[in-house]
DNA sequence: AGTGGTGGCTAACAGCGTTAGCTAAGGAGT
DNA sequence: ACTCCTTAGCTAACGCTGTTAGCCACCACT
């Protein structure tokens, strides 16, 4: 019963989680540029150079955030197509599934407009795979493919989701724009 | 007759216009991180302060290469709507215009896909609007208007194609993904 | 009583955008 | 022809970035 569990996270120490942790809060709280291995240190009472006793290097800090943000995403998207519901009964689904398809793009602009300099991070260039756990991604992805039920209308279906939340987030719409309404007739269009 | 034509750029020295040309190559040649003021310089002989005889700084240099990119895309797109039709003379457009929303996203496609570096650059985070030509904004959107007839189904066709071509540049879809089916989906969802 | 790992530190390097200040060349005006 | 100003290059340097090397104090374990 259910939906698939996340994957467990690279495991960190303790103080390289707490690090994360600072720089999640600093990320959020004043931006991407903020986010400097000198700045961060200093706000966890050390000098820059200790950093690199708990982290290999700034990719692998922004990797941890990356899968911070996906996981977080995840489970608020896969709270949004219901809890208890199951993920594989209903082999190719016979569309029409409306009521899904809203519910998760509201999940998904909440999530991404709640934290948008983890948002941003998260689907910025391209992605660490490497070093990201290994089935995070997909696990991550699934949900748009639940709610469509074709893999792709799921990518359609996402691409249109990304494009919405990162436009919005880097206000590239015209600044008296409705985007509520834009929003519902992207998710009439792809529950049609 | 024809398509509003494009507002003129802001007007360069002509040094600083082959400056921007340069850049324009060493951005699509060698990747965003390779456009750096020094090796800028470099590949025009000269040395890094010089450039700033003839451009104020970093950000109007990106905000030069972003008019072009902004310019060429809407070029690329006003030409795939076909070069003397009308833009206003069919006052909201009936929908069920297929054909024009599968030219749109092919055009769409092709022009950022050709020159994937500019269009990141065009896109990625908030647009230095106060550095932009006025009206070129608006301009290079309006195809997805003409295209639709409506505004709200014109921003969430955007949004598809951009986050369409966005993820597909940063490599963000599975890598045996039939991309070219996704489009087509999507192409049809938003002709309906 | 050592002894090794852990987690701090300072000093430093290369590369980034950028500024200050100097200088050689070229055209305009008297 | 001589001066003068503008143009467009230069070097040196500053403050910022990520990162490395090397040093030292502490703490647990044998």
């Amino acid at each position: 019963m259910g939906w698939p569990s996340a994957p467990p996270l690279s495991p960190l120490t303790p103080r390289a989680e707490q690090i994360v942790d600072t720089a999640l809060h600093l990320l959020e709280d004043s931006g991407p540029e903020a986010l400097t291995m000198r700045t961060l240190a200093e706000r966890l009472g050390i000098r820059a150079p200790s950093l690199y006793k708990h982290l290999p290097d700034k990719p692998a800090l922004e990797a941890a955030l990356i899968e911070r943000g996906l996981l977080a995403m995840a489970e608020h998207l896969y709270a949004a197509l219901g809890d208890g519901e199951p993920p594989e009964t209903q082999p190719p689904r016979p569309l029409r599934e409306g009521g899904a398809v809203h519910r998760l793009l509201r999940a998904y602009r909440a999530q991404a407009t709640s934290r948008p300099n983890l948002y941003r991070l998260c689907t910025a260039g391209e992605l660490p795979r490497a070093r990201l756990t290994p089935g995070l991604e997909d696990w991550a992805g699934a949900p748009f493919y639940h709610a469509t039920g074709d893999p792709y209308r799921a990518q359609a279906l996402w691409s249109f989701a990304h494009g919405m939340v990162i436009l919005e987030i880097d206000g590239r719409f015209p600044p008296d724009s409705a985007l509520d309404i834009t929003w519902a007739r992207g998710a009439e269009v792809f529950s049609g």
